[in-house]
DNA sequence: TTATTTTTGTGACGTACATCACACGATTTT
DNA sequence: AAAATCGTGTGATGTACGTCACAAAAATAA
């Protein structure tokens, strides 16, 4: 749930749903490009949101798990079209919901307009910033940006370090970061031989989290933005 | 003015301002990172949208004649600070509106809620679309949408092909390709032996708006969203 | 006009990074 | 336990593209 809405009208959100829907793992839920008039809602599960590239190469951006709102940036669009996948990581269900109901929604319920919006600012200034980290600062700067993100989401203190406590490949990491696995490779090596980070068994250990900040000038952006959710 | 409001209520919305600005040649408006509580309705002459890179290149971003609002999108954020650069490309007028009377308005007429909801979604779509050319299309890819953006934008249609009627440096077109001016000509050199696009003078004349389409699969995105405003 | 600045054109070169190839260890399956 | 699959590590090589250097052309100023 974003921190914009409050509890009382996510509730109320959840209730404009008309069907649940459950989704195997490995389905997509939408694609780019298809036409739907539904958003959701995660109730369980996992959501990667990722967009193809023209050479078939999947730039990943979002990870989602319960209460996300996921497939929203279509709402009001003339042709309804998906702008990302949604592909479910696990077995996971989620609350259907039709685009014209959270209009009428809106229009009955001001209170609600100004916290959805604000929440779809959120989402923008989230992708905003992974936009930043991608164009202005390359590729290191988006496997950067990612590991911060996942720190952010999924990272647990420990005396060593940030622990980032999720089952991830390099072949994951290259996907948020539009790079390749053999570049993720690298960069990680040579961030472990600086000290930056370490490995333990399959996952990654960060000592020096503001060492990754300076390098993409990721001064004092709260960790409610710069997350991966 | 975007296509979503009212006139009616985009009359409203500049009712809301408390003063006018005017801003000379060259000159911010408002730069990225600054603290601010206006955003602004464009009255007369030009503004340019855009973001520096760590190594101080300007990405460019939109170009906001009268009636475009500008520097809205950190509305309703926690830290209040502009995402991006406005710049004056010539001497211009805005209104200035504090972010809270919008808010205050966006509560008492949820008519003029859902508009501008509609407004900034279109704005999160187009600035979309631009991240998806650069990100998964490569420096090739960012200049064909800027071409394809500015012949939406300012192409007149004449019996050679769509001329880009805009005095346009080829520095100016890296700079809305996050690429170099050296690319930018021979880009637009292969372009032209390929008989995809020509030189009238110091404008470009467009033979074959598709080509620049397929290359960056821009398949059916309406106008309206593929523009440079 | 001539002089100066801006814009364009092009070769030479370096760097970042993708790709290919293949080895090795770890994990899972049979 | 053996086999198969998956994830990681690393060199070799190619390519896209940025940077530097400088020249020519065009536009603007003097």
């Amino acid at each position: 749930m974003s921190q914009f809405i409050s509890k009382k009208n996510f509730e109320q959100l959840k209730t404009l749903a008309y069907k649940t829907i459950k989704v195997k793992k490995g389905m997509f839920l939408f694609q780019e490009g298809q036409i739907g008039e539904n958003f959701f809602v995660v109730l369980s599960g996992k959501f990667q949101i990722s967009k193809f590239s023209g050479d078939g190469k999947e730039l990943c951006l979002r990870l989602c798990g319960p209460n996300a709102v996921i497939g929203e940036l279509m709402i009001f669009s003339d042709n309804g079209r998906y702008l990302f996948n949604g592909r479910a990581l696990e077995d996971s269900e989620v609350l259907a919901i039709k685009n014209e109901d959270i209009e009428k929604e809106l229009l009955a319920n001001p209170e609600f307009a100004v916290e959805f919006l604000k929440m779809m600012t959120d989402h923008f200034r989230k992708q905003h910033t992974k936009f930043r980290d991608l164009v202005l600062y390359g590729k290191k700067g988006a496997l950067y940006s990612t590991l911060i993100r996942m720190a952010n989401s999924y990272g647990i203190q420990t005396k060593e370090g940030i622990l980032l406590d999720v089952p991830v490949t390099h072949q994951d990491l290259a996907n948020f970061s539009s790079t390749s696995r053999e570049s993720v490779n690298r960069e990680l090596n040579t961030l472990k031989s600086k000290g930056i980070i370490s490995f333990k068994g399959r996952k990654i250990i960060i000592h020096s989290l503001d060492y990754l900040k300076k390098q993409i000038n990721c001064e004092g952006c709260p960790a409610s933005y710069c997350n991966i959710e």
